[in-house]
This record gives structure tokens, C-alpha cells and sequence, in this order.
DNA sequence: TCCTCCGATGTCAGTGACTGACGTCGACTG
DNA sequence: CAGTCGACGTCAGTCACTGACATCGGAGGA
């Protein structure tokens, strides 16, 4: 017989998005939330490193993700190539199942600018991490630093798009044309080719 | 004889500044700032919603700069002209008599994680007013969300060059040579379609 | 001139996020 | 079976931030 049930992390994760849902981010304390999964204050702060924390576990999977994506390229892929493919290794994450919880924890989020600044904190992170990725396949700089920028923004983008109600293509789809959008976008129409 | 010595706000600022920097952002109480600039905490708290945004005043003007730029386009200009112009909108503000500051202020930033979530988060809230910028001048979604995204990354990629020691152009020049590049970036050659 | 209202500040008490130090006790290991 | 360890509890403390109320020079009006 354990000592305490397993599963802390986990508990105290459900508890802080329903609370968080309910009453509001400002509105829960932490201690309410280590209430909820049957812990103290301090073992919360054990396993997340801030009260935001909670809500942001798993980001090394995400990043895991782009980089495979990256990974999966063939060793002579353009830029765009890469910033394709990581996007395309990222897709798998947001499988339909997953809408109605990404849904939820996003709303959690977009309602309050504290969660906001981590969500943005950890999709920096992702970028520079993925910059160093492109650098060690020989993109020099700026284009690797402009290539993960990409990849980052084009992600933000599409995973806003694909938890939009009104849009029912799947993430890749999405990101896909969004890609090929900023393609046609930045290139410039010079004037002499298009009279 | 006025009751309390004026600019009590500019002391603040430049007390933060000094401190973090000698200091450290988080080995700096809020109290040590007020008592630095002849003021209590409960001051400090009133002239800046926290302790973090003490350095980040005057991003209305930055924001100003950018919409500025955008405004001073022609009616007809394309999403790239918009981005284009709105980089240029921008360097007026990072003139080289600045750098110094800058690099100064942003060597604090950088020393801390929670500085700069916070500059993230300036620099998103520009985007998204960007993007409602565009829209108000006909650029349909995503397009608009797109141009905006990339102004501000190019923003970001150029601000981290100029202060590069290393790096001698001025802001409006590192900050169109990287849109060009991330023009021939993001522009797949393909083969087929480009003879 | 005097009064009155106002705005920038001081004072104080309180809440809650986070941290360090130390104690507890099942489980595992030799 | 003794020792170690990992996951947790307990407690006290610091500091970011907030609300309520007091203070008093100064600007404007009677």
C-alpha cells in the first residue's frame, strides 16, 4: 500500500483547469487547487514551478514534435522545406479528439494576460530551440532565425484558425495553406512583372 | 515651493534601471526602487502596475511608430509594402544615439525570464493592433494576421542585430535586408513553376 | 483674501504567491 | 534488518500587490 495515491501531477493538473474554467485564474489559489487534488499548497509548488505552470506541462513534447518534423526532412530541404515539415510534425498533436480540450484550456488562457504572456514565453522558447535545430542543419543565420520565426508565427496562426468553430480542415491542412499564403504574401509583386 | 519634487515617474525609471542592472531584477524589491527615487512602494504601484513594467513604458509610442508607418503608405500599397513600411515607421526610434540605452535596458531583460515574457507580450499586443490596422485598410484575413506577424518578427530579428556590437547598419537597413531575405526565403523555388 | 476641491503622495493592514528548512514514513536495497 | 530515498506535510518567512483612509500644497472661484 502507497504511502499517498499516485498521479499528484496529473490531479493537480485537472484540478487547476477546472477551477481556472470556473472561477477564473485570479480568483483560484494555489492552495485551492492542491485542496482539490487531495495535497498541501507546498506540494503544488513541488511539481509546478508557479501557479501558470500548471497549465503548460508538456511542452517538451510539443517541441518534440517540430524538431521531429524537422528531422524527417531530407538532408538537402530548403528553408520552407523545413519550416513545412515542422509544421507537419506538429499536426499530429492536434488530432480532432483534441479540439474540445484544447478549446477549453484556450479559453482558460485567452481570458486572462498573465497565461497569455507564459503561452507566448513557451512558443518563443520553441522558436530558439528550433533556430538552433535549423543552425545544426546548416541554415546559416539570419534564415534560420527568420525560418523558426516562421515556423512559430504560421503555427500560432493555424492553431488559432483550427480552433475556430467555423473551420473544419485539420491542423496540416491549415497550416499548409496558411504557409503557402505568406508565400504569395511577402513575396513582393514586382512592378515590372505585373503590369 | 510645489509639496513633492516633480517626475517622480522618470526617477522610478531610472532607478529601476540602475538597480536591475546591478542588482538583478529579482534580488530588487519594489521598496528599494521607491526609496531610490525619494518615494514609498505604494507610489511605485501607482505610476506602474507592477514591477515588471517599469521598464516597459512608452510602447504606446512604439506602437504609434509602427501605425504611423503603415498610415504613410499609399492607398494601394501591397501586404509587403504595409510590412515594409511599417519597419520603416519604426527606425526612426532606434537611432543610433539610442543604442547605448537600449543595450543596456535589454541586457536586464535578458538576464530574466519573467522580463522577458513581459516584452513578448508588449511586442503581441503590437501585433494584434497591427493586424486590426491592416484589416482597417482592406488586407482580408488571414493575410492580415499574417503581415502583422511577420513586421513583428522581422521587428524582433532586426532589434537583436542592431544591437549587436558586431553590426554597423542602421535600423531602417538590417531591417530590409532581413524582409528581403525572408522574402527569398519563404518563396519555394519550385522547380516547375519557376523556369 | 479665504474657502474649497483636487491630485499626488503617505500610512497601514491584509492577501496570496512562492521559498527554505526540517520532519515523516512507506518502499526499496543491500 | 538497517540505511537510504523519494514524495509529501508543516511552518515560518519574504515580497508583490491592493484597498481604505489620511494629508496637505496648489489652483480656481466667491
Amino acid at each position: 500500500m502507497a504511502r499517498w495515491r499516485p498521479g499528484t501531477r496529473e490531479r493537480l493538473q485537472e484540478a487547476a483547469l477546472e477551477l481556472f474554467a470556473t472561477r477564473g485564474f485570479e480568483q483560484t489559489t494555489a492552495t485551492e487547487i492542491a485542496e482539490a487534488a487531495g495535497v498541501t499548497e507546498r506540494t503544488f509548488y513541488r511539481h509546478f514551478s508557479d501557479k501558470r505552470e500548471v497549465l503548460f506541462d508538456g511542452q517538451e513534447v510539443l517541441l518534440e514534435a517540430f524538431l521531429g518534423g524537422v528531422r524527417r526532412c531530407p538532408a538537402d530541404a530548403s528553408p520552407v522545406d523545413l519550416v513545412a515539415g515542422a509544421l507537419q510534425g506538429v499536426a499530429s498533436f492536434f488530432s480532432d479528439e483534441r479540439r474540445p480540450w484544447s478549446r477549453a484550456r484556450q479559453a482558460v488562457i485567452d481570458a486572462n494576460p498573465a497565461l497569455q504572456e507564459r503561452e507566448l514565453s513557451k512558443l518563443a522558447t520553441i522558436g530558439g530551440l528550433l533556430t538552433a535545430a535549423l543552425r545544426d542543419r546548416g541554415i546559416p543565420d539570419p534564415a534560420a532565425t527568420l525560418a523558426a520565426g516562421t515556423a512559430v508565427m504560421v503555427f500560432g496562426a493555424t492553431f488559432g484558425r483550427w480552433l475556430d468553430p467555423a473551420e473544419s480542415r485539420p491542423f496540416d491542412q491549415i497550416a499548409h495553406a496558411l504557409l503557402d499564403e505568406l508565400g504569395a504574401l511577402v513575396t513582393r509583386p514586382a512592378p515590372l512583372t505585373r503590369p
